[in-house]
DNA sequence: AAATAATCGAGACGGTACGTCAGGTCTTAAA
DNA sequence: TTTAAGACCTGACGTACCGTCTCGATTATTT
C-alpha cells in the first residue's frame, strides 16, 4: 500500500509517527483545523517537515488519522428492537463527533476531503464505512424480526443520520443532550418500519 | 442597523458590488472554494481589493452572498399531505445544493462559518432560516390536519433533512436523482406522523 | 502661473490653507516625514484630501512650505570681518536646520526633491536661494575689504557649508553646539581668504 | 557577532545572495530608489520575497550593500602635501558618489537611514568610517610635517567634505568636473593649515 | 569492514495569498 | 466652483504556509 516498505536504509522511527499524530490532535483542539499547519505540527512534535510529508500526503490525511483513532471496537448493539439498536448506534456517533478534537476538525476536514477528487472517494470508505458495517448488521437483525424491509437503503439512512449529527454537533454546535440520539433513532426507526 | 448609510461622500458604486458578486460566483464554480482568493475575485471584477473588503469582512461572507442569492420565493407547497409538502420542500433544497456554484462552495463555506464564532451564529440564521419558515408553515397545516403532533421539533427535523442533503450532494456527490427528495420526505413524514 | 484664480464659484477658504500647513508641520514633527501621509494631514486639518491636492502637487511641496516658513528676514550681518559675518550666517543655518520639524523633514524632503526632475531644479532655487543672496552680499563686502577675491565661487562655498550643516544636524544628529557655526565659519573663511 | 552561522539545516545559496544584490543595483539605477521595491527585486532575481527578507531587514540595508561594494581598497594617498592628499581623497569620494547606482540611491538611502534610529547609528559607521580612516592617516602625516595642528577635528572636516560632495553630486546633480575635487581640497587645506 | 541507502532535524527555497495602507483621482450633496 | 466625505484602482508592504530541496548526521541492510 504505502510507497515501499523497502527494508534497505534506516527504518522510520515509530516514535516520530506517534509524536506527530499527538501534536496534530493537540493543535487541532487548541487552535482549530484551519490554523493548524504542517509546520507547526512538525515543530511541536520535534520533527522535520519532511518527516511528516514522508508519511502523509497532507494536512487532511494527517488530521484524519490523528482525530479518528477510536476504531470503534464497541460490539454491535443487540437490544432486541430496531429503535433500541439505532439509539445505541446514534449515541456512539454523537460521542465520536463530540470529542473536542473531532468537533474542531470535522467541518474543515470534510471540506478538504470534498475538495480533492481522490480524497472525496474516501469519505464513504474511511469516514462512514465502520458505521455502515454496524448499521448493516442492525438492519439484518431488524429485517429478520420483520421490522423493516430487506431492501431498506442503508446508504440513505446512514447519510441522513450522519448528516443530522454533523449539522447538530459540528455545525450548529447545539446542546447535544442525551435525548438527541434517542429522538433521532425513534424518528428514523418509525420512518423505515414496515408498518 | 448597519454601521451608517451616511449619505456623505461618494456613494458606493452598485456596479462594483454586482461585478464582485459575479466574479466570486464564477471563480468558485471554476476553481473551487479553497482556490478562490479575494485578490483573484477583485482582479476578475476589475476592482481593487479594498473595494471588496469595504463591503465584506472576508471570503466566507462574500461567497455566501454570491452563491446563495436565490431568495427562494417559491410559494410554500400545499399538496394536502405532509409527505407531498415535504417532497416539494426537499426537492427545492436538493435543487439549491445542486447548483454548480453551491455544490463547489458548500463544504468549505460551512467549514469557514463553523470556525468563526461570529459566523457560526449565522448558520442557523442565514443558511437555514428561510427553509425553517417554510417548514413551519407545512408543519402547522399538517398539525391542523392531525397528521403530526403540534410540538414536533422543527429544528431537529430541519437539521436532519438538510444534513442528509448536504451529505448526499455536497459531500458524497452522489447522483441526486429525482427519487432522493421523495424518499427522504417519505421516511421523515412517516417517522414523525402521529400513528 | 497657477491654474486660474477664476473668481467664479465658491472662493477657497484661507483657513483651510493654514490648517493644512499646521497639521503637516505637526505630523512631520510627531511621526517623521516618511510616516506623514496626505490623508493623515487632511484628516487632522479637518479637510478633504482634494483640498490638499488642489493647492499642492504632493507631499514634498506641502511639507516644504509647512516646515520652511521662516522667510529668514534677519538683516544680512555686517560685523566688519568675513569670519564674523560667516559665523552669523552659519548660526542662522544651524538654527533653521535644528528646528524639530526641519530636522525631521530634511532628509526625506531632499530625497523626494532629488528624485523628481521638476523638483530637483527647485533645490537650488527654493532651498538655497535665500542663503545665497545673503552670502553674496557678505562676499561683496569682503571683496571690497580685500579679504577675498572677487570671483570666489559662491555656489561651491554654499554647497559646502550647507552640506556640512546637513550632515551634522540632519544626518548624524550630533550635538550642534554653539561652537559648530564658529568653527565652520573660521575654517571656510581662512580657506578662501586671499592670503 | 551575527546571530549564528548555525551549520544546521540547508545552507543559504550564495547565488541567491548575488542575484538579489545584482537585481537591486540594476533596479535602483533604472527606476530610482523610491520606485525600487523588495518584491520587484525578488522577482528580477528569480527569488522569493522571503529569501530577501531572510538576509536583509529591509530595503535600506539591501540597497546599501548593493550599491556600496567598492570596499575602496585604493592605497591612502601620500603626495607629500596636505592639499595633494586631500585632492586624491576627494576625487575618490566624487567618483564613488558619481556612480549611476550611487547617485540614484544616495538621497533616498540617507533619508531612510536617518529616519530609523538603529540605522542612523550606522551612517557614521558604515558610510563614513572607511573615509575617516584614510583621512586620519593623511592628517597624521600632515601634522608630522607641521602643516596642521594635531587636534584638527576629523569628523567636522569629513562631514564638511562629504556634505559638499553630496550636495553637489547627489542633490544638485551638477557638473562634477575634475576641478571640483581640487578646489574643495584646496579650500579645506588652506582653511585648516596652521598658518 | 565497506558500501549503499533511507531516515532524521533543520531550515533554505520559489510561490502565492493574506489584510492593510498610501497615492492620487473621482463623485456625491451641501454651501 | 469649492468644500468634506469617502469610494475608487493601483500597487507595495511584511508575514505566513505551502510542498520541495539540500545540508550533515545517523542507522540500518547488503556486499
Amino acid at each position: 500500500m504505502s510507497s515501499s516498505p523497502s527494508s534497505r536504509g534506516r527504518p522510520r522511527d515509530p516514535r516520530s509517527h506517534q509524536a506527530i499524530v499527538g501534536a496534530a490532535a493537540e493543535l487541532v483542539t487548541e487552535v482549530g483545523y484551519a490554523a493548524t499547519s504542517i509546520g507547526a505540527v512538525a515543530a511541536r512534535a520535534g520533527v522535520g517537515k519532511d518527516t511528516v510529508y514522508r508519511r502523509w500526503r497532507g494536512k487532511p490525511e494527517l488530521v484524519f488519522e490523528a482525530v479518528f483513532t477510536t476504531t470503534d471496537q464497541a460490539p454491535v448493539p443487540d437490544t432486541g428492537t430496531l429503535t433500541g439498536d439505532l439509539t445505541v448506534l446514534m449515541q456512539g456517533l454523537v460521542d465520536e463527533f463530540q470529542t473536542p478534537a473531532a468537533a474542531a476538525a470535522l467541518p474543515g476536514l470534510l471540506a478538504d476531503f470534498a475538495a480533492d477528487p481522490v480524497l472525496k472517494e474516501r469519505i464513504r470508505g474511511d469516514f462512514l464505512a465502520p458505521s455502515k458495517e454496524r448499521l448493516l448488521i442492525v438492519f439484518e437483525r431488524a429485517a429478520a424480526r420483520g421490522e423493516i424491509a430487506a431492501d431498506t437503503p442503508v446508504d440513505l439512512v446512514l447519510d441522513t443520520l450522519a448528516g443530522a449529527v454533523f449539522f447538530h454537533v459540528g455545525l450548529v454546535g447545539e446542546h447535544p443532550g442525551p435525548q438527541l440520539a434517542r429522538r433521532l433513532a425513534a424518528v428514523m426507526a418509525k420512518g423505515i418500519e414496515v408498518r
